[in-house]
DNA sequence: ACTATTAAGTTATAATATAACATAATAGTT
DNA sequence: AACTATTATGTTATATTATAACTTAATAGT
């Protein structure tokens, strides 16, 4: 199971994950021969960056802080939209938010532990989820393109602190 | 497995299935001690007749036609919000639309099938992946609250029709 | 009938996201 | 280096989804 849950035990993201995710985003890029531009790659920075997952108006604050001029919501949203495809980023459909991709390149569950306590997420592959989901589809003869899990609870630091 | 996803073969809701779903949403109620209005009953049944999920100003528009006055959007989203907390409907969150659920009364996998083709969606319910999902938490210590699974792909008709 | 509670009406506005068209940057070719 | 096709961004306006805040109405329990 491929997991960065221990992130809920982490007060700040480290930066050697951020500039890992980097990197990992610019190699995807180059493999999939398209452009990490400067506004996709300081929003991918700012939601790494961030403890919690950003709307995408947060990230317009953001990058507008940071690049020192006025960003349009069709900039960020553009951006979100290649960092999606290109699997860098995912979306959390329940909270309109957005979150950096830990394992670009593995097989993907698309498992998200959101934190009720802290707002924190974090991502889990995790095959047998994926097999239980194939006997779905198959029992129910449906073509399985993709799947989206989010998982609602309290992350064992929250649990601890607030027991 | 519980499911109703047999719904994909129909080209029509079968009316007992809806007759059904509104008398078990006034058990539903009753159990509950609370009440299944006008707004809330006819919402409910404008999402049982529809074969695709409604977004919320369909169901503004529906509604209003079906009383003859102007409904505002607070009014179907607080029938919504009803709904969903008594277990009657469910939100689709990557689509922000709505559908009913088929057993409000069993355990819930909460596993919805999205056909890209038709646009209708299937309900499922799956204990071995209620049982992956508890092992995801067991493993990272996540206390397990809630769940929501959404898969995308192509429903047996579709599939069949277009191949 | 009286009162407390719950629900609905009403108006305005917040939050999220996209359309459409103009401009600019880049990559590949000459 | 200039030319062209492609890809990306800027800009303005607007669509879509959802909620806040306050008023009025309906219902349930005394």
């Amino acid at each position: 199971m491929l997991t960065n849950a221990r992130l809920f035990q982490q007060s700040y993201q480290h930066p050697q994950s951020i500039t890992a995710a980097i990197s990992q985003a610019k190699l995807a890029c180059q493999r999939n021969n398209v452009r990490l531009t400067l506004a996709r790659e300081e929003i991918l920075k700012i939601v790494w960056l961030s403890p919690q997952p950003l709307g995408a108006y947060q990230i317009q604050d953001e990058l507008s802080k940071l690049l020192s001029k006025k960003i349009a919501p069709p900039t960020v949203y553009r951006a979100l939209a290649f960092l999606i495809d290109n699997g860098l980023v995912h979306k959390l459909t329940s909270l309109n938010a957005y979150v950096g991709c830990p394992f670009p390149n593995s097989e993907h569950s698309n498992i998200f532990l959101i934190c009720k306590g802290c707002g924190k997420v974090a991502e889990v592959v995790h095959l047998p989820t994926n097999g239980t989901i194939q006997d779905v589809c198959s029992k129910t003869k449906f073509g399985f393109d993709a799947q989206h899990i989010e998982v609602f609870g309290t992350c064992s630091n929250c649990s601890s602190h607030r027991a």
